[in-house]
RNA sequence: GCCGCUGUAGCUCAGUGGUAGAGCGCACCCUUGGUAAGGGUGAGGUCACGGGUUCAAAUCCCGUCAGCGGCUCCA
């Protein structure tokens, strides 16, 4: 007979297997009422799993019941993801109300911030975001219909013959892969849907470990909407708080670019329609912070069609802003004993050969530059394309058994081993810095006394992003990385994971970026994809998340998320409206020393492979600015800002002390314009305001007279008052020395 | 790359087959005003590009390019 252990510690013994429901009663009305699921951990190794509120616990177990928050309290998120799971069926029910029953369901579960559900909407219907405001209205009646959430499960057998006989293909192969049989409807080049929740809707709809299919019906089962489910919900419709229909995408089954496409409906909920209403008040925040607007309306960068997708051209404010952040940079790595380098934005192809770039990443290249010469001779000897691309990608045989050598691997096979009168030179756009940068070390001799060798570079790459994945500033096709490679001995890994680190931790502070986390990726126990000695990898792994523990952040360790040549720290920002952005990351590689054939001299007066860092803590400039933008809504730290100072003289005939104020600002290096437009001065300072400048100087005859100016403060709606010309001049100098990110001149 | 939506003045957008529109911005004039938009006049568009249907196309159809929302991808 089952004893339940309580979250307090209580335990509680019962005669005979008990609902979730019954346990929350015998504990209290109120709990009663406020309960809409269970978490139960059957301590059977499972963990803790969420349960519908009538689901039988039949044996010992920890249970906690999911409550509907009270009033002013935040839901959980076991609770929103029981609405969420639960609302993604009166979405489906609605949809199929309004749009016609033969909407195929796929595939809908809860997601960070509401849910979907994936659909086949046959040919001749229509789905669009016309009918959003009906399927609004009719999940509304749904909730206020309250209907019961009622499961039942039947054999194997009569659940697939009932989905048959249904003919919805999707919800035949999810019932497939519940009970873990071969799919017969899916022929597709995946075999599960990667990366999503297994408690989804449809995902797996068995129940437990027992092969049954469990269905869900909005009320009577045979009579009302019901759909194959695994569970779990919420008791009754409505118990979902509020919901809402967001958005409509299109997506593939099985995430399978060659199979069906689907349409993918968005939407939310919330305990109550006030959450709703904040999460959508704080879309709409975003939306005005999104770096693509602010940056049309700054001026601060500029993608012409012309120029072509992806690529940014940084107008002269926003250079402004890259420049200091770059000069930033730039000082704390000198502080680090980086030394700074500069390469060219192409080179040989047999560089990327050697370093493996070419062509195993080939899709995510720019094309090869082939040089004109050998263009024309292989179009006047008729070569082929698929000729042309082979003797492109060709190995001559040296390189190759050079290669084959010092890697102890077949990087290079046979095949692509080429007589050198058959290869053809040419010239790639670098895809990344390290092979140049494994260059310079190679160029000259190095003792394990001068170890490490920090090679630093704003090195400007290029990548063929998909065209469907570009996106203003953070997904490009050419960037510029805050690149460095650490050539270093194996034992001095740890220590420079740990300078990397720090140079993140110093430069966030300074930004207020306060909340990040990093990612430890580490290598699969079971995969043998990894290249290197298992003792280095052990090492390598232990340094990065003794690196990552020591930041004082949270930090998770992902296996199988490392690099094939090394574990990586990869850092994720939460921006101030709480949306997470992957920057850059740091890696630890085995392999380039090899196939650059790198060496240091080691006291034994030996050759000694270095071990390479590869590091650009904020990814790129353009990612990295883009992050800004958002993070500050275009309202820049006074240091960072393209425009620090605007005097606004009161009319014209105090423009020439106006001009005398900007000329004393930037004598000190303020970056300082003055508005000598016609207008007043409150259409001054509302448009130094929209252009987000931090501090406008106001000056009329009064100032003039007695050398002030009166000051506001970005944010401010008010004069703060007059200061003395130097007084002012000073302060805000000593503001930019100190990137402080809060603006504190006040008279 | 794939699906859907969109493309009209520097920006934000109206205009559904019959002479191209507004607000902001810009230029000029008046106004000389002390803290979030003073007034007037004016310039500015091959309606993304190419083709088609039509007496007539910004508007309808096809294609291309680009942007947006997703999917897939991301060394």
């Amino acid at each position: 007979m089952p004893t339940i252990t309580l979250p307090n510690g209580d335990k509680k013994n019962f005669e005979k297997p008990v609902s979730a429901a019954e346990l929350a009663a015998s504990i209290g009305s109120g709990l009663a009422k406020a309960a809409i699921g269970a978490k139960v951990d059957f301590g059977d190794g499972q963990g803790p799993q969420l349960r519908d509120l009538g689901a039988l616990i039949d044996r010992d177990a920890t249970v906690a019941i999911i409550t509907a928050p009270k009033p002013g309290q935040a839901a959980s998120a076991d609770a929103l993801y029981l609405m969420r799971h639960s609302a993604a069926h009166v979405m489906a029910e609605a949809i199929q109300d309004v749009v016609g029953k033969d909407v195929m369901l796929a595939y809908g579960p809860p997601t960070d911030t509401g849910f979907f559900y994936d659909m086949f909407v046959p040919a001749g219907k229509k789905l669009s975001t016309d009918h959003f405001a009906a399927i609004d209205k009719r999940m509304s009646e749904i909730i206020a219909e309250n209907r019961p959430f009622v499961r039942y499960e039947v054999a194997p057998g009569e659940g697939m013959q009932k989905l048959k006989a249904e003919g919805n293909k999707y919800k035949v192969d999810n019932a497939e892969r519940a009970l873990g049989l071969p799919s017969t409807v899916y022929h597709g080049k995946k075999a599960a849907f990667a990366g999503v929740d297994s408690a989804s809707t449809g995902g797996q709809a068995a129940s437990g470990t027992g092969a049954r299919l469990s269905f869900y019906a909005t009320g009577s089962p045979g009579k009302n909407w019901e759909d194959l489910c695994r569970g779990p919900h919420v008791p009754s419709t409505g118990r979902i708080g509020a919901a809402k229909v967001m958005s409509l995408a299109s997506s593939y089954w099985h995430g399978d670019e060659t199979s069906d496409r689907l349409i993918r409906v968005y939407g939310t909920a919330f305990a109550t329609q006030a959450d709703l209403d904040e999460f959508l008040k704080q879309k709409e925040e975003a939306a005005k912070r999104d770096h693509r607007v602010i940056g049309r309306h700054l001026r601060l960068f500029h993608i012409d069609e012309d120029v072509g997708q992806g690529l940014i051209l940084w107008t002269p404010k926003g250079s402004i802003v890259r420049k200091e952040l770059q000069a930033f940079i730039a000082a704390e790595l000198k502080k680090q004993g980086y030394t700074e380098v500069f390469t060219p934005h192409i080179g040989r192809l047999d560089l990327y050969k050697t370093s493996g770039h070419f062509p195993y990443y080939k899709d995510s290249q720019f094309a090869p530059i082939i040089e004109r010469e050998a263009l024309e001779q292989l179009s006047k000897e008729g070569c082929s394309c698929a000729e042309m691309m082979a003797r492109v990608e060709g190995v001559s045989q040296r390189l190759a058994e050079g290669l084959n050598h010092r890697t102890g691997l077949t990087v290079i096979t046979p095949d692509r081993v080429m007589a050198d009168d058959k290869l053809i030179e040419g010239f790639m756009l670098k895809p990344m810095n390290c092979p140049h940068h494994a260059k310079i070390f190679a160029s000259s001799p190095h003792s394990y006394r001068d170890m490490p060798v920090r090679l630093a570079e704003f090195g400007t790459v290029y990548r063929w992003e998909q065209s469907g994945e570009l996106n203003g500033l953070t997904r490009v096709r050419g960037f510029t990385q805050d690149d460095a490679h650490l050539f270093c001995t194996e034992e001095q890994v740890p220590a420079e994971i740990q300078g990397c680190l720090s140079l993140v931790k110093t430069i966030f502070a300074t930004l207020g970026m306060k909340e990040y986390r990093v990612r430890v990726g580490l290598r699969d126990p079971d995969s043998a994809k990894y290249t290197g000695a298992k003792e280095g990898w052990d090492k390598a792994e232990a340094a990065c998340i003794e690196a990552a523990r020591s930041l004082g952040v949270p930090f998770s360790q992902e296996p199988g998320e490392a690099a094939f040549y090394g574990p990586k720290i990869d850092f994720v920002v939460k921006d101030v409206i709480g949306r997470e952005w992957q920057l850059g990351t740091v890696q630890v590689d085995y392999i380039m020393g090899n196939r650059f054939d790198l060496s240091y001299t080691g006291p034994d007066n030996k050759p000694h492979r270095p071990v390479v860092i590869h590091r650009a803590p904020f990814g790129s400039m353009e990612r990295f600015c883009g992050v800004l933008i958002e993070h500050f809504a275009g309202a820049f730290p006074t240091w960072l800002s393209p425009e620090q100072v605007r005097v606004l003289p009161i009319s014209d005939k105090s423009n020439e002390y106006a001009e005398k104020v900007a000329a004393a600002l930037r004598a000190a290096d303020v970056r300082v314009s003055s508005d000598l437009s016609n207008d007043r001065v409150q259409a001054k300072i509302k448009v130094a305001a929209d252009e987000k400048v931090p501090y406008m100087a106001v000056v009329g005859p009064r100032d003039a007279e007695q050398g002030m100016v009166s000051v506001r403060a970005r944010g401010v709606e008010k004069d703060l008052g007059a200061m003395k010309l130097e007084a002012f001049v000073e302060a805000v100098k000593a503001e930019i020395a100190s990137k402080r990110a809060e603006l504190g001149v006040r008279p």
